[in-house]
Formats: structure tokens, C-alpha cells, sequence
DNA sequence: ACCTGAACACCGTTCAAGT
DNA sequence: ACCTGAACACCGTTCAAGT
């Protein structure tokens, strides 16, 4: 018997999707757990949805769809390029343990395939080959994923090492940055003196990224055009 | 009982673990899988590791071991990342199942930071700030990393598609390839068609998004200088 | 020090049966 | 058409007990 008697849709079920993984995260996402939720078995979720796998993807198409919907295509393709991939983060950000879902996935849902198809479009009067197209449009989509995966994987162990002392992960993580047997000067280590990891996952490190490589894509072309 | 009375240590639950993800792959493997391959039972893993996320760290630790082994650092900074990373990737290749240990894994092993190390050092007479190298480390990391996991993920689904008709996975992804509802042309249609598809996980690609970051990274470097 | 047996608290998924 | 109960074949991990 459900409360207020109501429906089990697709709709609501993605629903309480968003909301599950909102409140638990990926890893301890459950089919049961999300039955719970709806206040159903977990076995009703399978006349709607076929596998864990294909709500997955459902749910990984509708980031792509929302980041189109958002998406204003304005100015010169390097802009149009930096502001789409802005809006991917954006989107990306705003729905819970999205990243993960976006890798996981194979992109074949019909929104991820227009939002590569509009990547695409965008590239498509510079002066180089459709390999290369393919290929910077693989390298922006890859950044924007991994750039709010690490993000999310940083926040996850800063929690987690929290609560512990010198014995606990941090200690150890501590001790190995500082007795880094390296030749030369040890990078890693300054950085963190400098509060640099704290800057992990921060917009100025986006925007760094983004340009870099939009303006490697730039460098192709003008070297196509020779 | 153990065959032959070999001694479980740490180095050959490790060597298990290799042949154990090569031959299943990540998602099927299991600590009860593994101690069958070394014929003890499953608990006694725990001894030796305290988690199957700690033999995952432990994995990935030795890739970046492994690849910082084979570095070798010559000619100007362009050449030596570019190597560099060409010679992580091989190692992914080498190890089954490296790439997704490495991305679900956070570099705090000593191994994995000495390599960062490695890559830092490389861009360290750069003139550009250290937020920037950082975020250059990331971003060629994040690729390689990425680049292996889409290259695994396409196998992966390509076996799953082979034995299926119109009706599976494959006919559904060739419908919404020819459907996609865009405005402008179907750039996506136009390079399946080409058989640029097949070209996902090519040495060729690879090197080509390789080049777009360390051109971008180069032409931070001459933006800063002015 | 190293390993096992039994158990705990879970999974995803199937399927006959209910309404 | 939509949902449930019961079950299957698994997981990771703990822990007292064995040698």
C-alpha cells in the first residue's frame, strides 16, 4: 500500500533517483534502496526499467539533455567551444554523482549523441580532419567528466580523513609526500605547502584547463592551414 | 589444502589479481573469486590487505611504478611530456583493467605521487604559475587516463553488440544515429558513415589529443611571458 | 603468524502469482 | 498493466576458532 496512493512512473522514479544519489552517493545506490524510497518492492522497479544499467543511462541522457537545453551557441567557435563546455560543468554539477554516471556510460542515448553531434558542429568549417574533429571533441568532453569526478573524489577523502589522527590516511598521505624519494626538487610538496590541493576542483582551475585545450585545438588548425 | 604448498604473500595475490581482472574484467571481480584462483578462502585475503579497495590502491600504485620505471626524460620540455605520457598509456595498456583502478583510485600512494612529481618537474621552469603547471599535470593525466577507459568501454560494448540483430543494442543506437533531431547537419551520421567510429582508441588519436594539450600548455607559456 | 568456517548484512535480478 | 513474495546466486567483511 502506498502513501497518498501515488503513481510509479518513469518520471518519478528518476526522481527519486536524483534524490537517492543526492542522499548516498553512487557507490551505495541500490535497487532496493531506491524501492524503499518509492515505498515499493524493488522488484516493480524492473517493469519500468530493464536493469540498474539502463536507469543509469536514462539517467546520464537527461544531464545531456538539460546541458543542451541550456547550452547558447554566440560568438567565435572558441567561445561558443569554452561556453558550452562551461555549461556541461554547470549541469554536471547540479545533479548528483552525474560525472559517474556520464563514464559509466556508453554514450548511444540519443541527447549524449546530439550534445556530441552539437560539439561537433561547432568544429566543423575549421580546416582540419574529421579524425581531429573527433578527437577534440573526445578530449573537451573527457576534461569536463574527470574535472568534476576528481572533484568529487577529493571531497569524498577530505571527509573521510576528517575524523582521524596522525595513524589515520592523512598521516600517511603526509608522511609519503614528505619522504618522496625524488631527484630533483620535490614539486608535489611545495604545492601542498602552498594550499594549492585545496584548489582542486576550483573554477580558476576549470577555466585554466578549458583553455588549454581550446587553444591547442586552435594551434591544429593553424597549423592545417599551411 | 594449497597446491604445491606456495606461500601466500602479498606479491602473489597481487599477480593473482593481474590474471583475475584479465581474465573477467573489474565489474565480475570479486575477493571470493580471487581466493579461489590462489585456493584459500576469501577471509584470508584480509589478512594480507584490509579492503579490496586497498588492493585496488595497491594496483594502481605499481602501474605508476611501472611507468615512472620506464620514463625516460630527454630533449625539450614539449618532447619530455609528450613521452612521458605515451609511455603511461602503454602501461595502462599493459595492466588489464589499469585505467578504471586508476581513476577510482586517489593518488596517495607514494608511487603515483612521485609520478605526478615526475610531470611537474617537467613543466617547473615554465613561466607560468604553479596553479597553472597543476592544472596541466591534471589535465594530461585525466587524458591518458580517459582515453584508455573510452578505448576499454568501446571493446566492451562492442563485444556485447556483436551477436545481437536490428533489434538490440545496435539497432537502437543506428536508429537514433539517423534520427537525431538537429538543427544544421548530422555530423555524428557523417563520421559513423566514414568508419570513424573504428578509429576510437588509435595510437593516432591518441597522439593527436596529446598534441592538443601540450600546444595549449606551450601557448599559456607564451601568453605569460608578454 | 597465518588460515578457515560460519555468519552478517547486504546486492541485482527472475519469476510465478496476485490484483 | 502493474505490483509482490519468495527465491537464486552472488557480494564484502568480521570474527572466533583453529594450527
Amino acid at each position: 500500500m502506498r502513501i497518498k496512493n501515488m503513481q510509479i512512473t518513469e518520471q518519478n522514479i528518476i526522481k527519486a533517483a536524483w534524490e537517492l544519489l543526492e542522499q548516498i552517493g553512487i557507490e551505495d545506490f541500490s535497487m532496493r534502496k531506491l524501492a524503499d524510497l518509492l515505498h515499493i518492492q524493488a522488484p516493480s522497479l524492473y517493469w519500468h526499467f530493464k536493469s540498474k544499467q539502463s536507469l543509469f543511462q536514462t539517467l546520464a541522457n537527461e544531464v545531456a539533455k538539460e546541458a543542451l537545453q541550456s547550452a547558447k551557441l554566440e560568438g567565435e567557435w572558441e567561445e561558443q567551444l569554452y561556453d558550452f563546455v562551461a555549461v556541461i560543468r554547470s549541469v554536471i554539477g547540479k545533479y548528483p554523482c552525474s560525472a559517474q554516471l556520464l563514464m559509466r556510460t556508453v554514450p548511444s542515448e540519443p541527447d549524449y549523441l546530439v550534445l556530441i553531434n552539437s560539439l561537433l558542429q561547432i568544429l566543423d568549417h575549421l580546416p582540419v580532419s574529421d579524425s581531429d574533429k573527433f578527437s577534440s571533441v573526445a578530449c573537451l568532453l573527457n576534461y569536463v567528466i574527470a574535472f568534476e569526478l576528481d572533484k568529487y573524489e577529493q571531497r569524498r577523502v577530505n571527509a573521510a580523513m576528517k575524523d582521524e589522527g596522525d595513524g589515520g590516511a592523512q598521516g600517511v598521505f603526509l608522511q609519503s609526500l614528505e619522504n618522496l624519494s625524488v631527484e630533483g626538487p620535490n614539486v608535489v610538496r611545495r604545492m601542498y605547502h602552498d594550499h594549492l590541493f585545496r584548489e582542486v576542483g576550483s573554477d580558476n582551475m576549470f577555466r585554466t584547463g578549458l583553455k588549454i585545450i581550446i587553444a591547442g585545438i586552435s594551434q591544429l588548425a593553424r597549423e592545417q592551414q599551411l
